[in-house]
DNA sequence: GGCTTGATACTCGGATAAATAGTGTCCGAGTCCTAGCGG
DNA sequence: CCGCTAGGACTCGGACACTATTTATCCGAGTATCAAGCC
């Protein structure tokens, strides 16, 4: 009962973000051959069709490359040390800012001065300021870096999931 | 163009963060004086009903303090520097974590091992990394900063609302 | 004149609809591989 | 036996429904104020 429970939902990341990261993390563990969308949806048992959509994504922001036909699907199109997590992010969600100020400081009858003309209000600073906190953070993780990790509690797990992807 | 303008919105916040934060602010120079959700929507331009939802999170979250009757209305419970702007955050959007991880990992054919019983994996741990580093900045800066920092460019805006708000 | 008492107006609070964004699915366009046919 | 050609199967990409969340609104419950009547 003390929760926020009855009222609002909360903001949270689209579910295509985590499946993104996953399917770089695979396709890292690929090493450049040619993944389908399908195997790689079988994998984590999700809906195939939707996890293409979040795949096209990552295709626009020129984080794989696509190849259709027989023997085709999704590929890295740089060193996983050089794609970072924001990117991946950024691609799935939309780079626009998690605060969107409307200016209510310049509305309403007091009009508090044209402030948007000589900069931002001290709510919008305080919260861009946050955010690029949080943009700085996962810039700084790699998708190398996540394979890393996984590799240091799991070290068998990227080649069983290599062998997997890549077995007819 | 080049843009991601296709497939996905974006992951915004909710609208009702900007109006409480404007709202907290207002109540720091009414000076304890009680005023009425429909006085502060009118202040601002926003529609009275739903604004009071959100001043209905803060009650809840302890934040303000709310007054029926004539002469009511919402006043602070603390001082504007005891009230961080996480706090604010939190009680309109909710206490969960940005990112929601689906144990990807532990599901699927390979069944990577149970890493779920022995911690988080790596993306979860790069997430909630940056979440934390967000959090941190947003409790970092107090209702009173924000007072502070908007009297830096505009000396008499605290002035001017208190009077509007506490006028008849 | 002071006090009781009733009505009134104003406030918040939760329950109820409309709009928007996220989720999920389907079918068509393009490409490569494969198998058959002819030389 | 080798090259050409036609078919087929597999791939992605964008267009089309469905569900959940956000946004917005309304009406009822409660309370202090105010005014009138009574002592």
């Amino acid at each position: 009962m003390g929760s926020i429970r009855g009222s609002i939902g909360g903001m949270r990341m689209s579910q295509g973000v985590e499946w993104a990261l996953h399917c770089c993390l695979d396709l890292a563990w690929a090493e450049g051959a040619a993944v389908p969308g399908t195997r790689l949806a079988e994998l984590h048992e999700l809906p195939p069709a939707y996890l293409t959509k979040q795949l096209q994504a990552l295709t626009k922001a020129g984080i794989v490359r696509s190849t259709p036909g027989p023997r085709g699907g999704y590929r890295l199109t740089r060193d996983p040390a050089e794609v970072t997590v924001l990117e991946v992010v950024t691609a799935v969600e939309g780079g626009d800012e998690l605060f969107r100020c409307t200016d209510l400081l310049g509305q309403g009858p007091l009009q508090a001065g044209p402030r948007a003309a000589r900069g931002t209000c001290a709510i919008h600073l305080t919260m861009s300021r946050a955010e690029h906190a949080w943009r700085r953070e996962l810039a700084g993780t790699t998708i190398a870096d996540l394979s890393g990790t996984v590799a240091a509690t799991t070290p068998d797990a990227p080649g069983r999931v290599r062998e997997w992807l890549t077995s007819r």
